[in-house]
Order: structure tokens, then C-alpha cells, then sequence
RNA sequence: GGGAGGAUGGCCGAGCGGCCGAAGGCGGCGGUCUUGAAAACCGCUGGUCCCGCGAGGGGCCCGUGGGUUCGAAUCCCACUCCUCCCGCCA
């Protein structure tokens, strides 16, 4: 959510920062509902210190002019009656408005609107690898393998599900173990936090309402299945002031992902790219304004880290400022190069949300000098696990179709396991 | 699924319808004392919104939403959440 105040004083920044989003008459429509509903603020709040003046009087008067007093306020709160449901319909326009407006792009993110005007900012190793055979896409090789199911997935749960078996979960769990121990490694406190989520947490975090459609709810119980512990690990503080001293607090959420995809209808179909479920091990971070643009590239940096340990080919991209989901002010997304698809392909992705998304939550920061201020949160994904897997196993798959497992894996794979061979 | 309690400030905990944004304690900050520290003592110690350049003034907040009343932390209604016991269960 956007600071109002901070519209008020300066339209002009809004406006040409939501314009890189096609939304600069949102500014108009704020201030707009903002005028009015401090116009009724003021008229309603004089009445009501009036009506408190009055009541005071009352409590310390005679009995004689009591009545004359009661007389007094029965207008004042005839007023008020009149008027507090004009000024609570004036706060919910406004409050609407704002919560349907995104945060306002970052200076260094680039103009655009599609993932097409994403800029590269940089790539790991040049060029992909070349093989001298033909490279088999994930689907293939996981069949090969005997590692992936997606037809009895589909018989099981739909499609859009896979069953993963035998060795790649054993490899599933060494990407999991992996990334923790350098986000651990890095002041992460490890989580598993709950995948079911109140509404407040959904809100909170900016994907309600906007992203309703790809959400499951558990109609039942009123909660959400998360998409990512992004909102779990959001919603930790929600509602609290922390100290100054204690920022950043930094967070490693591993869980399960749940993404209805509504609107993806057959883009990546077959394999598990695009998946319902899946497995996501995801950093956050509150820190003080001041400092959350160091800690954006530092978070882009450790995703780097985690990728290049796994010897994949990649490049970082600067998303475009009309492309960014609606909590944040810029974003990096790592794209790794898939040979079965002949391209690079998102990763992951890591957001600075700046104020949006704790205005929202309602999580603060007390200043050593007392003040407090909304901070900064900050999310990226240091491991999504469905993707890694088949980045692995396109990227270090060798003729006879069996895959080499990276050596900075090893320490958390089963001693045996050092190659996926295909089935017998 | 059945039953019983509870929700007040950073935490604990009091609170006759008006003098209660709220006693007291703990914690925190500052000070006195001390070579230093502890102890003791003294003082300070909520958030938010509106008006104002500022000094300052005002509104709202005792789980949430309604109601009664001139006036509600306090009375009434509904809801939510938390805890405990029994049952079931990974």
C-alpha cells in the first residue's frame, strides 16, 4: 500500500512512477477520495470534541442545568449520526483505491511492460553448454530415469502434478539442505512456517486482492494455501514494532508452493515447469529504508551463489517497471538456460518491496531515537526445487541420457549416488 | 466432535458507567550514589489520525463489530481468536 501523505506532498512522483505502469490518473483518484475523506474527518471530529466538551460538563453539573446541557448535545449528536457513515464510506473509497494500487516503480528499473523488455544485467560463465549429441528435454529424461510420473500424477491429482521418484528425491532433498546451509551461513534463520494462511496474511502481503484467481482456498476454514512462504515469513511480524538493533531480521522459509495457475492454460504443459506443487526454499528480510537496497543486491548475489555452485549456465534480468508484481520496486529474475527448450527460463526471482508490502502488515520499525517508520521487506527464492531439478538434469545430462550430479552436492547426497542412470 | 475458561500498554497484571490512555509491578532509557559495577533511590517510558511553519490543539484505540447512555475498558448482543480438559488422530 501506498503512504498517502507521501502522494499528498509530492503528486508529481507518484504520478510519472505509476505511469511506467499505465496508471498515472490512480494519483488523481487518491488524492481525490483523500480530500474528502479529511474534510469529513475534520467536520466529525470537531462534533465529537464538542460532544466530549459537553459530556464532562454534564458528569460535574447541577440538576437544573443538566437537562439543559443533555439538550445541547442531543443536536450536536444528531449530527453525527448524520455524518460518521459519510466519513467511514469515505475512508473504505480511499482504502480501496490504494489497495488496488501498485508500489511505484524503482529509478533503475527499466521502462516496459513485458517480460520481453526485462534487461540483462549479467550472465554467469557465457555461453550454455554444447553437447555433441542431441539434448533430451526434462519429460524424456525423467522417464529415462524412472525419476519423474507425470501421467499417473495427472490420474492421481490432475494435471499439473508430477509424482517424483527413487533417486530425485534423494536430490531434491541435498537442493534443500544445500541452500539452507549457505542461507544459515549468511544470518538466515531457517523456518517451516504454516502453508495455510488467514486472509489478513494473503492481504498483507499484496496478493489479495489483486491475485485471487491463482490462489486456493480452503472455503471450509476461511484459509489460503500459500504460493510461496513469502507470505508466512511476511506475516511473522505482522502487526509488530521491531527494534532498530534487530534489523535486518533475515529469514530461510522452506515449504510447500500451491499455485492454481488460472490463465496459464497450455503454456508449459507436460513435465513439472509449470506445476501446481511444488517445493520452494525462499529468503526474506524486514530492514530499515535506508539500507534495503543493499540488502536487494545482496540477496540477488547469495541466489548467484547458490546457482553457480549448482553449475548451471544463467543470467540475471532486471525486470521492466510494468512487468513487476504489485508489491514491489524492482526485480531481479535469474534465468538458467534450459537445453531442452533452447532458452533461458525463469528461476528465480528476488523482489525489494520497499514500504508496500509492511504498510500493509503493519510492521514498524522503532528508531534508536524512539521514532518509528514503516520498514523495508525484502523476498527472493534461493532454491525453487521443481525448476532446479530439471535445470540439473538438462544441463549435466551426457549421451546415454544418465546425469551428473554437481559437486557441491555430493556432501548431502547418499554416498552411492553421485549419477542418475537410467532404469535398467 | 463435546465441554470449560480467557482476550487490557514491550511483558505481567488491576480496573465502582464520568476525575481512566488506563493503578501497580517487570523490562527499557536517563540520573544520583560508586574507582567501576550491583543494590538502593529519583525521573522518563504506547500507537495512530486530523489541524498547525512551530509551540501546540483535537479525534480514535482496553480482541473485532454492533447496541444501550448525555457519557462505556466497565452494561447488552453477535463474531473472531487464544488456552485448557475429554474424544479422535500423523
Amino acid at each position: 500500500m501506498l503512504d498517502v501523505r507521501a502522494i499528498r506532498d509530492d503528486p508529481e512522483r507518484f504520478r510519472a512512477g505509476l505511469a511506467r505502469r499505465n496508471l498515472a490518473d490512480a494519483v488523481d483518484r487518491i488524492l481525490a477520495a483523500d480530500e474528502r475523506r479529511r474534510e469529513l474527518v475534520r467536520r466529525v471530529e470537531e462534533l465529537r470534541a464538542e460532544q466530549n466538551r459537553l459530556s464532562k460538563e454534564i458528569g460535574a453539573a447541577a440538576d437544573e442545568e443538566r437537562a439543559r446541557l443533555i439538550e445541547r448535545v442531543a443536536a450536536v449528536s444528531a449530527d453525527l449520526k448524520r455524518l460518521e457513515p459519510e466519513l467511514e464510506a469515505a475512508g473504505s473509497a480511499l482504502d480501496e483505491l490504494l489497495a488496488a494500487t501498485p508500489n511505484v516503480p524503482h529509478d533503475s528499473a527499466p521502462d516496459g511492460f513485458t517480460d520481453e523488455d526485462a534487461v540483462e544485467v549479467r550472465r554467469n560463465h557465457g555461453a550454455p553448454p554444447a553437447f555433441d549429441f542431441e539434448p533430451r528435454d526434462h519429460t524424456a529424461l525423467g522417464a529415462l530415469l524412472g525419476v519423474l510420473d507425470t501421467e499417473r500424477g495427472a490420474r492421481a491429482s490432475g494435471s499439473r502434478f508430477v509424482y517424483l521418484l527413487g533417486d530425485l528425491v534423494f536430490v531434491q532433498l541435498a537442493l534443500m539442505r544445500h541452500a539452507l546451509d549457505i542461507l544459515a551461513e549468511e544470518g538466515f534463520v531457517p523456518v517451516i512456517p504454516p502453508v495455510l494462511v488467514r486472509e489478513e496474511a494473503m492481504y498483507g502481503t499484496g496478493f489479495l486482492p489483486t491475485d485471487e484467481v491463482n490462489i486456493y482456498r480452503i472455503e471450509q476454514d476461511g484459509l489460503y494455501l500459500v504460493g510461496t512462504s513469502e507470505v508466512p515469513l511476511a506475516a511473522f511480524h505482522m502487526g509488530e514494532i521491531l527494534e532498530e538493533a534487530d534489523l535486518p531480521r533475515l529469514y530461510a522459509g522452506y515449504s510447500t508452493c500451491f499455485r492454481r495457475e488460472a490463465g496459464s492454460y497450455g503454456k508449459d504443459l507436460g513435465g513439472m515447469f509449470r506445476v501446481h506443487q511444488f517445493d520452494k526454499v525462499e529468503m526474506f528480510a524486514f530492514t530499515t529504508p535506508e539500507s534495503s537496497w543493499d540488502t536487494h543486491e545482496r540477496m540477488v548475489a547469495i541466489e548467484e551463489r547458490i546457482i553457480g555452485n549448482l553449475e548451471l549456465p544463467f543470467r540475471v534480468v532486471n525486470i521492466a517497471a510494468g512487468d513487476l508484481g504489485g508489491s514491489a520496486a524492482k526485480k531481479y529474475d535469474i534465468e538458467v538456460w534450459l537445453p531442452g527448450q533452447q532458452r533461458y527460463r525463469e528461476l528465480t526471482s528476488c523482489s525489494n518491496c520497499t514500504d508496500y508490502q509492511a504498510r500493509r502488515l503493519r510492521t514498524r520499525v522503532r528508531r534508536t531515537d524512539g521514532s518509528v517508520e514503516v520498514l523495508h521487506t525484502l523476498n527472493g527464492t534461493a532454491t525453487a526445487i521443481g525448476r532446479t531439478l530439471i535445470a540439473i538434469l538438462e544441463n549435466h545430462q551426457r549421451a546415454d541420457g544418465s546425469v551428473a550430479l554437481p559437486e557441491r552436492l555430493h556432501p548431502y547426497l547418499p554416498e552411492r549416488l553421485r549419477v542418475l542412470e537410467p532404469r535398467a
